[in-house]
DNA sequence: CTTGTGTCTTGACATCTGTCATTGCCTGTT
DNA sequence: AACAGGCAATGACAGATGTCAAGACACAAG
């Protein structure tokens, strides 16, 4: 009767100074249910309260992330798609996800990156995040299990003030919120008028030691671009039409992290990509674990690409998507 | 219609060589329920099965550890009573759940050390495990969330002929095993007849070795015995009845790791302890991370002993022991 | 003292989930 | 070809869970 959890409720009025935060009898109740596998009723009888209640405290426990679920990733790399593609692209890591409808996918795959990027996620790492509808979308739903130390997150490109709103700082900050990691955000343009410009900003202190973190990052997740109508490159204001247009003349059909790339995934130079700041493809590759996330029929031509270059070591996506890039 | 889980039931003849451990409809309905959260009859339409079938999905995926449910060791320290036992032991962690059936408390705080263990070990890991009712519950019930490399698990005290059902080797074992870690055991008795013997097998090069990896251990898993009429110690078979009325008349009140201590968790000597094969208490000490997991209210002076002494950083306790030891 | 406002709790209902005996299919055997 | 045995899938039922509107309570303002 008179147990730990009605003492909870008031707790004494000795020494009730602390935030209150005490609610015990969510944890009591988590660990019923989820430890000791009782039935709400049986709870609810246990503390002398409503069964309704008990639900009531176990939406809390889940809200405030006391209790988690993780989906192994190891399990969703045997899937048969999976497979396929880990074996086809030569990747470390593959997740294939159910496709739903079209509509939700970019918020299902960002859930899955998160769960991705979260497993693999230590003590210490260094993250680099690109930008992106997809990206912003992991970094919406991404959080620990377990509290992490001295991780830092990195904006591994330069600000666009076009884009609206996945804008890099946005992604960048969000998903380093979210983890409660050091969020360190490139202090400039995404794209100056000049390449003598840039050189000058690089040389800066601020901007050399922000490169050097750029280019000690040990995970970097990225999306990939299509160069469709529609597309993010064409409204994110990093390049003009005409610019864009001139890219796609030279072959590009994708774009990682604001470089444009052709069918063979080669990066596609010229006087734009000098003028832009941010990690290279070239270094891209020098990243230790690079997740990929990306997905839609619209995307294929961009990912196989992406994918067949080796710009990624782990990827993320659907299983329309999956199929997809298989059948080619 | 024609979705991926319907080609994963037979698997085109074509390339259907695979040991076959693709069912990939497991992964399938795991998405679609946990991570997507629709129902089960939802899930059941888009498959084109009976809901019955996802239900056995979904069992299959919780026994097969595709999706497991972590409860938060950080949100029960922030517990009422465990802050009160970390304040009054100086612990770097309490675990309390909710006080149960006396009767099955042994293996629910299995299940609670079981996983503040499993959170806690890291790649590259050495952990200890002594002995004990308790300590085999632990074993019995651990599984970690996701795989860890070069882990070992070494015995911290030597094996004794006695011990039914939960001796040292067992305990060791088993744990290495679910974990799937390398595992160490310690290649001599318990206690054996002179000291000069027990110095001669000290000074075997197996046995130095073995003792240099318990002195190098990160985490230690450790019980807390009592003297009672029907105590582990005394059904163990590490010491005669005699010897250990001995250990009582000195002041004996609990056994940790098969060494008696005082009321004051002050180490009782003597010649049985010297002959004794295992960590020393001084050595416990050494050990950065030191969980104890007991409970039971026969057992309340011998934790009290335990835990203020210092020899555990880590406590996870029940309800009701856990006020008990407050009370004092 | 009354009224208003917000929070927490509850009971009843609709829905979702787990169980289990039964069915149907495949495989290997006679 | 016929048959038995094993195994996964199924439907119907009992029970567990989530929802929601209404009620209880505490506190602040009038």
């Amino acid at each position: 009767m008179a147990n730990g959890a009605a003492a909870a409720k008031t707790g004494g009025s000795s020494e009730a100074k602390l935030p209150t935060e005490f609610d015990d009898a969510v944890m009591w109740a988590t660990w019923l249910y989820y430890a000791d596998q009782l039935t709400q009723s049986e709870i609810a009888k246990q503390l002398n309260v409503s069964r309704a209640t008990i639900v009531n405290l176990l939406q809390e426990a889940r809200e405030r992330e006391i209790v988690s679920i993780r989906i192994s990733p190891q399990a969703f790399g045997r899937t048969a798609v999976a497979r396929a593609l880990m074996d086809k692209f030569g990747l470390d890591g593959a997740f294939v996800i159910p496709s739903g409808e079209e509509q939700s996918l970019v918020d299902r795959l960002g859930d899955a990156g998160a769960r991705v990027l979260a497993e693999q996620i230590e003590d210490g790492d260094t993250v680099g995040v690109a930008w992106g509808r997809t990206v912003l979308a992991v970094a919406n739903q991404i959080s620990l299990p377990r509290p992490v130390r001295n991780v830092t997150v990195v904006q591994v490109s330069g600000s666009s003030t076009g884009e609206p709103e996945f804008s890099a700082e946005l992604c960048t900050s969000l998903l380093s919120n979210r983890i409660h990691a050091r969020c360190v955000n490139l202090l400039a343009p995404a794209v100056l008028s000049t390449r003598e410009l840039k050189a000058m900003l690089l040389a800066e202190p601020v901007l050399k030691k922000q490169f050097e973190l750029i280019h000690s990052t040990d995970r970097i997740l990225f999306g990939v671009g299509d160069i469709g109508a529609r597309s993010t490159v064409r409204v994110s204001g990093i390049a003009s039409k005409a610019e864009i247009d001139t890219y796609v003349e030279q072959g590009a059909v994708a774009v990682i992290i604001g470089r444009f790339i052709d069918t063979h995934g080669r990066p596609i130079g010229g006087d734009h990509d000098d003028r832009m700041v941010g990690i290279t493809l070239d270094e891209l590759k020098q990243v230790k674990s690079r997740i990929c996330v990306a997905g839609g029929s619209t995307k294929t031509a961009a990912i196989t690409a992406t994918l067949e270059a080796g710009y990624a070591t782990h990827f993320v996506t659907d299983m329309a998507t999956g199929e997809a890039l298989l059948s080619v």
